[in-house]
DNA sequence: GACTCAGGGCCAAGT
DNA sequence: ACTTGGCCCTGAGTC
């Protein structure tokens, strides 16, 4: 596979956030504004070791609020949370963030904050001092892996794919003028950053959507891969409510409907939107933060929907993640495709198991039955997803990805091989049938709903638990697309027609990433390489 | 019981 | 008057 992916290489990319503050490029934006504590260099005199803040590129302090901060974030992030800080931006939400430039402008800053994955959850309402949080395992187990990088050699893994000749140089990449076009400017903000595709795992990436597991865990026995997650981040699997991170109520600032979607600030603008996707961020919008104050009690399809992730933000997040990654590696040392996409998938998939463990339906489940249903269906629940992003944002002919960009089928068609050329066209037949049908998002919703509550999932302790739930939601989408679709009295059936294709099609996608797992390509610190291990042993 | 370390508070310096 | 950021205090968890 040798996709070029349009739009990670800019004309102009701006340094990574964490560039060294003796980067030459970063040298040059020191100006007038900066105050001579924060001109001095501290990196020169810091050990190569040592690593920079994901928000600004200071010195690193320690762990705060979810991970490695320097002092100056965690004390403004602390204060933004605890002060219940509304910033405005008064560029485009998109202004340099280092460590000359991080006080010009506090929107910005506490947007990246949150994009990098410190947690408001962190920040304890009854500012009781002392003590720890309870992300000690997740700051623990991030340690010993940094401490593993560090001893032995990164678990280096051939990335390259077997079609392409080598990473993608610049002058293969599509060079966009416009790469904020149909990007919101916060995404565009993190787009910018991202000089050129390819890949390997590093560290340092944010512990909210982390999940990374050192090469011996991905080793683990059999079932225990995705135990392991759980056991090890007891609190990913439990009610966010309940959870021993929560220090208290929820900051009243932040709409109710955003619990699960914390890095709404109230003053944070949606994404703009690609013109072909008006339906989802209009929905998305409603239900998460402009909800009108007088709503009638919700129905039972509308609680399945507050729980949806908000697209804007994952899309924030996934490229992040990318960009952390590239800054992690260096400017000649490029992620490829087939690693981007992983990083891509690793992420959507993040947010699915946090969108069901957030779900108060799945949270009535025992931890070992979410674990068992989710370890059963995450590929599923991976492909709908994809499926709901096409229907919903693609243009004709092409493949929508999170990272808002649209990449011309025929060009997968003419690099990809057989499997993937094959998966490609299966998925874009069931798009196809699917934007034919209408597919909204009630629906989206309560197909992932039946796909996750499998009652003939294997091992399941409280079968009938499952089963009546999966009966609910089925009833749910049975009303709703008759009353939503009254003149076609068969979209109910036709839509529950579609979902063996999907596991069909998950079951491919899965036993193609084995394959490409077995020959090393897969990132192996990776949450989808957990889940597969899981599977398939 | 000593140690670790992450969250909170304080306050001088800067804007 | 407000914000920033470095430093110190506190106390749950770990050894």
């Amino acid at each position: 596979m040798k996709m070029d992916i349009p739009g990670y290489y800019l004309e102009q990319p701006q340094p990574p956030a964490h560039y060294s503050d003796n980067h030459p490029e970063h040298l040059l934006m020191q100006e007038g504004s900066s105050t001579p504590q924060e001109q001095k260099t501290e990196a020169d005199s810091r050990p190569e070791s040592e690593e920079s803040c994901p928000v600004c590129g200071d010195k690193v302090s320690g762990y705060h609020y979810g991970l490695l901060t320097c002092e100056s974030c965690k004390g403004f992030f602390k204060r933004s949370v605890q002060n219940n800080k509304h910033y405005t931006c008064s560029e485009q939400q998109s202004c340099p963030m280092n460590l000359s430039q991080r006080k010009r402008c506090p929107f910005c800053r506490f947007q990246k904050c949150l994009a990098v994955g410190m947690r408001r959850e962190a920040v304890r309402a009854d500012r009781m001092r002392g003590g720890r949080n309870k992300f000690g395992p997740l700051y623990r187990r991030d340690r010993q892996m940094k401490q593993q990088k560090a001893n032995t050699d990164p678990c280096r893994i051939k990335m390259e794919t077997k079609q392409a000749p080598g990473p993608q140089s610049p002058t293969v990449l599509h060079r966009i003028s416009g790469p904020t076009s149909n990007l919101s400017s916060s995404a565009a903000f993190h787009l910018s950053h991202i000089v050129c595709p390819s890949g390997l795992e590093q560290s340092g990436q944010p512990l909210a959507l982390d999940c990374t597991t050192n090469i011996h865990r991905a080793l683990t026995p059999p079932s225990m891969a995705f135990r392991g997650l759980c056991c090890t981040y007891p609190e990913y699997l439990q009610d966010k409510g309940e959870s021993s991170f929560s220090y208290g109520p929820v900051p009243t600032y932040y709409p109710v409907h955003s619990t699960l979607d914390n890095s709404f600030a109230p003053t944070y603008s949606p994404c703009s939107t690609p013109s072909s996707a008006p339906v989802i961020c209009q929905t998305e919008t409603h239900t998460s933060a402009s909800l009108p104050p007088a709503t009638p009690a919700p129905s039972f399809l509308n609680l399945l929907l507050e729980g949806e992730q908000d697209e804007c933000q994952l899309r924030t997040k996934v490229l992040a993640t990318l960009q952390r990654e590239q800054a992690n590696r260096g400017k000649h040392d490029c992620l490829n495709t087939f690693s981007i996409m992983c990083k891509i998938a690793d992420q959507t998939l993040f947010g699915l198991v946090e969108w069901a463990r957030n779900s108060n339906l799945f949270k009535e489940l025992k931890v070992d039955d979410q674990m068992v249903l989710l370890q059963s269906c995450w590929s599923e629940l991976l492909v709908l997803d994809h499926l709901c992003r096409q229907v919903t944002y693609s243009k004709e002919g092409c493949v929508y990805l999170v990272t808002g960009q649209q990449i011309d089928v025929s060009t997968i068609i003419s690099q990809a091989g057989t499997t993937l050329n094959s998966l490609v066209s299966r998925t874009q037949d069931l798009v196809f049938k699917l934007k034919a049908l209408h597919f909204d998002r009630h629906e989206f919703v309560c197909l992932k709903y039946l796909v996750l509550f499998n009652p003939d999932a294997k091992s399941v302790q409280n079968r009938r638990q499952v089963e009546q739930t999966q009966e609910r939601v089925n009833r749910a989408l049975m009303e709703h697309t008759q009353k939503s679709h009254p003149g076609h009295s068969d979209k109910f059936g036709q839509l529950l027609l579609r979902l063996p294709e999907v596991r069909s099609i998950s079951l491919q996608v899965e036993d193609y990433l084995y394959q490409r797992h077995l020959l090393g390509d897969l990132p192996c610190n990776s949450l989808l390489a957990e889940m597969l291990h899981g599977k398939h042993n």
